[in-house]
This record gives structure tokens, sequence and C-alpha cells, in this order.
RNA sequence: GGAUAGGUGGCAGAGCGGUUGAAUGCACCGGUCUUGAAAACCGGCGAUCCUUCGCGGGAUCCGUGGGUUCGAAUCCCACCCUAUCCGCCA
């Protein structure tokens, strides 16, 4: 198979990123604690192929144990040999010696590179570890229901889908949009589209008045290593819409504003007192949606672009985990304000996301799919993206230590679009609006067709 | 697209091919002085990996990759990135 410049790119950077951090996982409780890092993995439904493993981490040492002494020795040669020549003396004999190094020298250079390399590969297809208040299930089914909010609406007529109340409207329009660009693509008009940007910044307004978050633009359009920072390489390349660039290098699209924003800390050294950082975002975000041809063809509930305000944070490790539960809030705050009703849910170890130590969605109720559907997800990653993106800070204790990061929707503004939508709707077409969203609407109450 | 300049520690900024992992300043930490603070003075202060129970010892890292050399931050080549100016453009 041909490699595309952008793949090779990828695995030279790995190779690089793994001499520097050696690991998406920490690499010392791999070598440290292998059975407990194997039954962690376990619970994930991965298989960590200990004996392997330990296999080559002992032709590591032994490698790099020799490439060192070698090293060693040459340095503290051509050293004499500065001596000697610094005092006008003959180096010949010494400069014989050392000259007879290099070839053994050389070998186990590149033996030792080669071998890195093939551990990172190793290593780099782990995700992280479930923490330990994280319920054990092999899919969605052992997912556990934390909380439910509200009561679903009693409808005394027939209740219509998103899609024939924006329909009936003469607001929603996907034909239109396929024709200009493809499926899962959707136009919206008039009062719908000013309720979509109204939702965007109510959100935004709330989550930086209430919650404290600092809002920020940022590029949608990102470089490889960025994308890697935050996990979705290089597993998940296919998910991704990629622009190529004219020197041979490509752009992503952000699938996510947490990929962007999470950056930001890329390469940094924080000080201690610059931590929590908690920025809000409102992007476009495009996903490929390979893996999900059939999967909710109808209505804007799956799309290739659609809007999202996230809440990224970046916390000490002590925090991280209360942080997790205050994100969180701050994404039910929105739904709660608008009255719509949503049940939240821990993921169990099998359903987690490739970066996340732990994740809570939020769904909300969709009275025509009689069920609850994702809205938000709030995971916290802990070290593991930060240890990508070699993202740290100074401890209290004058140690450089990674940051903990996490990510939320808060929320995803399509989705909550086709809540309001379905869950306001009444029996002549109209859509009453939210009172929260009034203000955003020009004092607006309803949406007639 | 064209033309320059530059990428060195948390930051700024030195660095004739040879005891340079790197001067100096700032920041930071500890101490002296002070009623306290500031100033001044003294001392400390990069990361990662290997090895050791520990003390310690060793290796690698000056944008990235490769080359020359006994020896490279320093010389050569390629690439990436950043800044500035011109052109074009929302």
């Amino acid at each position: 198979m041909r490699m595309l410049p952008g793949q090779l790119r990828m695995r030279v950077l790995i190779a690089f990123r793994f001499l520097r951090t050696l690991s998406m996982l920490d690499i010392q409780l791999l070598r440290n604690q292998m059975p407990l890092v194997a039954e962690s993995l376990a619970k994930r439904g991965m298989r960590l192929d200990v004996s392997a493993f330990e296999t080559l981490e002992e032709e590591r040492k032994q490698l790099q144990t020799r490439t060192q002494e070698l090293q060693a020795r040459r340095n503290a040669l051509s050293k004499q040999i500065g001596m000697l020549k610094g005092k006008g003396e003959d180096a010949s004999a010494v400069m014989a010696e050392v000259g007879g190094i290099g070839d053994e020298l050389k070998a186990n250079e590149q033996a030792l590179s080669a071998l890195l390399e093939r551990i990172n590969g190793f290593v780099a297809a782990l995700p992280n570890l479930p923490h330990e208040s994280v319920p054990e299930g092999a899919d969605e089914s052992a997912n556990v229901e934390v909380l439910k909010w509200g009561t679903p609406r009693e409808f005394d007529f027939e209740v219509n889908d998103h899609v024939d109340v924006g329909a009936r409207l003469g607001l929603l329009d996907f034909e239109t949009a396929a024709k200009i660009s493809g499926a899962r693509f959707t136009i919206t008009r008039g009062g719908l589209a000013r309720l979509h940007r109204a939702l965007a910044q109510f959100m935004l307004d709330t989550h930086v008045r209430e919650h404290g978050y600092t809002e920020v633009t940022v590029p949608f359009l990102v470089n490889p290593a960025s994308m890697y920072g935050t996990g979705q390489l290089p597993k998940f390349e296919e998910d991704l819409f990629a622009v190529p660039k004219a020197d041979g290098g490509r752009f992503y699209l952000i699938p996510t504003a947490e990929v962007p924003v999470t950056n930001m800390v890329r390469d940094e050294l924080l000080a201690a007192d610059a931590l929590p950082l908690k920025f809000v975002c409102h992007t476009p975000c495009f996903r490929s949606e390979a893996g999900s041809y059939g999967r909710d063809t109808r209505g804007m509930i799956r799309q290739h672009q659609f809007e999202k305000v996230e809440l990224v944070r970046v916390e000490t490790p002590e925090r991280s985990w209360d942080a997790l539960e205050e994100l969180c809030s701050h994404a039910e705050a929105i739904l709660q304000k608008l009255d719509l009703p949503y049940r939240k849910i821990v993921l169990c170890t099998g359903d987690m996301g490739f970066s996340a130590a732990k994740t809570y969605d939020l769904e909300v109720w969709l009275p025509a799919q009689n069920t609850y559907r994702e809205i938000s997800s709030c995971s916290n990653t802990g070290a593991f993206q930060a240890r990508r993106m070699q993202a740290r800070f100074k401890n209290p204790q004058g140690k450089n230590e990674f940051v903990h990061t996490l990510n939320g929707s808060g929320l995803a503004v399509g989705r909550t679009l086709v809540a309001v939508l379905e869950n306001y709707q009444q029996a002549d077409g109209s859509v009453s609006i939210p009172k929260a969203l009034q203000p955003y609407m020009g004092g607006l109450e309803v949406l007639v067709p």
C-alpha cells in the first residue's frame, strides 16, 4: 500500500514524540504496573499482550544500555583528543581507537531507534485507562443512568418529528441542502435560522456570565499535530475531513472545538496559578460519519456539519474530577433553563471514547422518537491528552506535571434545535419559543406556519 | 505568489568545531538584612531516559531530518515553522 505524504509525516511525528514523551499512557506505569494496566484495559475490552510488551522492553533495555556504553566511550576518548591537541601532543593513537567504535555504535543506534518505533506502535494503540468509578460493561447497554430531570410533556395530538414540524413551518429544507452539497446537510430559514442563532448566543452568554468561562474563537482548520494531540489521529482519520494544502501537507476540519481549544496549551509549561483555564467556544463541527451510513438518515440529528458550543477546561490533577462534575452541571443548566427533559448517564468502560477516563452523556427527550437522545458528552481525559500534547504546569513543589484536560458539549446546537421543535410544538403546527430564548428573539413568543 | 530576517532553557538573549547542557539578565525557590515589605547581598534553579536500595554514575536533547568529523548548538544539504515588507484578497 502506498503511503500518503501526510501519513508518512504522521509516523515520523509519532516516532519523534515517542522519543520525547514515550507514550500516551504513562510508560512508567506500563512498565512497573503491567498487570494493573492490563486489568484496567481489559475492562474496556482491550487485551494487552503482556509478554509481547515485556519482550520488547527487555530487548530495549539491553540495546539502550549497550548503545549508551559505546557513546560514553566515544565521548570520553574524543574529549581526550581535544585535550591532547590543545597541548599540541600527538593524538593519533586515541583517534585510531575511537575510530573502531564507529560501526558498532551506528548499528546499535539504528537498531535502537527502530525498536523504539515498534514499542511506540504498541503503546499508541492503547486507549486511556478508565477511572475507578466507571461502571464495567461491554457496550452501551451497560451504561448507568445517574439522574432524570423534568417530565416529558403529554401531547393531546399526534406528535410530529422535527422534520415535519420544520416542514409545516416552511423553514427547514433538506432538499435544497442536498442539491447544494449532498446528504446530511440542512438549510434553515427565517425564524428557525434565528432560533438556531439564539440558542448558540444563549449558551455562550450563560457559560460566560454565570459559569465563569472565557469565550474564545479559534481556527476551524487545524494541522495534523493538533489532531494527534487530542487523540483523533492516528486511529480515527476516517472520521475527519481533510483539506489538501499547496505544499503537499493538509489541514483537517475540526470535528469539535475540543481540538483547537485544548491544543491551545500544547507544548506549554503553565504557571500553577494560571490554572484552571475555562474556555467556551462556539464553532461549526465537521464529521464524515463514515461508519454510520444507515443511521439517523432522516432529519438533522446526524449531519456532516453542525454547530456546537463547547466547554474546555485545563485543570490540576487534584481538581479535575470535581471539575468534571462541575462542567457537566454547566451543560445541564442549559437544558434546565430551556426546560427540556433529559437524563444523565455515565458511560461504561466499553462505551467510552479513546481518550476519555470517564464520560457523562446528557440525553434530551425527543417525543417523536419516544426516547432520550445524546445532546452532550462531558469527559475528563486526565493526563492522556496532556501527555500527547506536552501540556504541563509547574506544581507547588516546583516539578513539571502534566495538566488534566476536560471537555463537554454545552450543548450541540443543532440537536438542541431539534429538541425545541419537538418538545415545544403545538397542534396548529406552531412552535412556542422557550422563555429563556425570547430575549434573543426580539421578544417573539411563537413561530407560526 | 515575490523578498528578507530568524528559530538556543519558563521568558529574553550570548555562544572561535574540542572540559558548553550551554554566558548573562529576568522570573522562580532558599537564606542574610528589616518591625514588616521592598532594595541589596549570598546560594540554588532545564527536560527525558538508563543504571543504583540510596549516594551517585551514564546517555540523549540548542526547530525537524540527514551529512561532514575522532568530536557539531557551532560547518554542509533538505524540510518545517515564525516575523516583517511587497503583490493579491474577505
